[in-house]
DNA sequence: GTGAAAGCGCTAACAT
DNA sequence: ATGTTAGCGCTTTCAC
């Protein structure tokens, strides 16, 4: 092994016994000043790293982290961290690390609710969070703090300071970004800003910041372009046709079709239903739909946000704090934006 | 811990003891066939896995990994790959292993072969290899194998199939891509392609299939371009200048401009030592000299290949294999192409 | 060919 | 408040 300093060693140079030596790692206190001191000390100048082998082994105990997300059906944004959860788990099995699963419908504050009960009660040794409501996430940041519980929020990210890390991406940017890769090139045209109807109850719209730097961008380096909105229902197949018919004949001279969230393929079956073609399309997240659209040629560009890759890091990271009890990671991650065509989508 | 069944329930259950699982379990033979076959079926029926803190603890041997890869100077394409040593360093020193670098001049096959013997001699648990030298490699696998350690590819794959993995990017494909984003848009015109003078001694130069995959994307996609070619010596900065002014001067029109090696910057220092301006450059890999040009908008794209994660995901790998006695990995991984524009680089 | 036994380094319950 | 001690599950001599 690497380090050949023991607890034994420890005990042996500081005058006390394993025992103690033990009790002054872990703070389980019990410790005189005195003795504490002089172990830290040692501690510190022989430069002992515990052997979490032995530890694993002597404490037999297991960890639990449990990820907090919204349930998904077939095909969803949220299917995605599926991915990362099966990976996070693989890599912090061999740890004894046992990943569980918390869902809740995301649409309903209640559902949130229980759900952050179920995960208080459960009293793991930490949680991935991804937050949805502002107080109810708080209320419950708030009760883990009390039991010492550590937490990471991924996808976004609420004012609350306790947090051990996040794993995001820079939403702002990725409108930033969106709109340069809509216009390099093909400056001066008008863009159609596709978007739906507000959904239900969601604190707030993640999306928002996304069309900020969208709009930024559009001012600072296109500013004769017009940015026309139209609003459709995703629940409504019917509706979409017709409000798209309607607003493509009032706009006939406009190829460019922006949206910010996950729903590009509606626009794009759309597209193929009327035998458009030769339209720039750029929207959000790799979804299958998305994905298949893309491949199909009806979808230009995707941008995305890999939900797997942060529920992953977020449970690694985890996983590196309560068993390896390494230092907190880096607070704020900003994960990569990928820019996603139709000959590299293979490969994500 | 997840598992209760130990190996004293299984030496109990086959009428043993522990000393002769443990020979069953580690195929260290000295053990009857009739004992063997019956601990195994009493494995097998338990459903018994080590746990492997206690193996590690008793066994208390260190893990060595060496990873042979090109030496590099400062800004070069390898040093890209450090990070990734780092990375999957931090990622196996948990489980006891230690990462030796190797290097070797690329250019210097003597210098290969010198750093084969070295990695050898050494007799480490695993190798990860770019392979640069198609005999040499071979040698180096071959002596690999009689001595049972196993061995991963990374950047480039030789004809050898007792490697457990290959880490890398889709040569072709990463050229029919570039060729998309080249023309997408602004097709039916000429491009540039800017190649440099063969590189000394390397076996093989891995850029010639990215080329063909341009190649065949614009013979399909834009018969009617033309695509000259213009090769300057990166050593003469001097002669650079005086290749480019030439060539450009005979092709005004031409403001497509690629090359199919990382040394896209040389070409963006030109055109900005010319004033140059609105042309689409697309070049590859992350090399700050070439970031830095994305940034300063002389370089429109760069399509990057992540040495770092190929390394990094090539030592975890080996790690599991020879740590938790993992099954050997998925053989071939093509990692992801991405496309970095000035907005999205800051966060590769 | 096999079993017994002494650890590996740490934890935790129990003495003191 | 501190020392002692019996394991945790596996590996590895060493006898037989």
């Amino acid at each position: 092994m690497a380090d050949k300093i023991t607890i034994k060693d420890v005990a042996r140079l500081s005058g006390v016994s394993k025992g103690t030596v033990d009790r002054v790692i872990h703070n389980r206190g019990e410790v005189a000043k005195k003795s504490y001191e002089k172990v830290m000390k040692v501690i510190r100048e022989l430069g002992y790293e515990p052997n979490i082998f032995a530890s694993m082994l002597a404490s037999n105990r297991a960890h639990e982290i449990m990820v907090l997300l919204p349930e998904w059906k077939e095909g969803e944004f949220w299917e995605l961290s599926e991915g990362g959860i099966l990976r996070g788990e693989e890599d912090t099995k061999p740890f004894g690390v046992r990943v569980t699963r918390v869902g809740y419908d995301q649409y309903d504050l209640e559902a949130f609710r229980a759900a952050c009960d179920r995960v208080v009660e459960a009293a793991p040794d930490g949680v991935v969070i991804a937050p949805m409501y502002l107080d109810a996430t708080l209320q419950l940041t708030g009760r883990l703090r009390e039991k010492g519980i550590p937490y990471i929020f991924v996808d976004s990210r609420i004012e609350d300071d306790g947090y051990l890390a996040y794993y995001g991406m820079p939403m702002y940017q990725s409108g930033y970004l969106c709109a340069y890769l809509m216009t390099e090139d093909r400056p001066g045209r008008d863009v159609a800003i596709v978007r739906i109807l507000r959904d239900r109850g969601r604190i707030s719209d993640p999306t928002v910041n996304r069309r900020a730097g969208f709009m930024d961008y559009m001012a600072e380096h296109c500013p004769g372009s017009t940015l026309p909105n139209v609003f459709i229902d995703p629940t409504e197949p019917e509706s979409i046709r017709k409000t798209l018919d309607e607003f493509f004949a009032a706009h006939p001279d406009i190829t460019s079709i922006v949206m910010f969230n996950s729903r590009i393929h509606l626009v794009a079956s759309w597209l193929e239903s009327r035998g458009k073609k030769g339209f720039r399309v750029i929207g959000f997240d790799n979804i299958p739909a998305n994905v298949a659209a893309l491949k199909r040629g009806s979808v230009t560009m995707l941008i995305t946000q890999h939900p797997d890759e942060q529920v992953r890091n977020a449970i690694k990271a985890l996983s590196d704090v309560i068993v390896l009890k390494k230092d907190p990671p880096k607070k704020d991650n900003y994960m990569h934006m990928d820019v996603l065509t139709r000959f590299n989508c293979e490969y994500y």
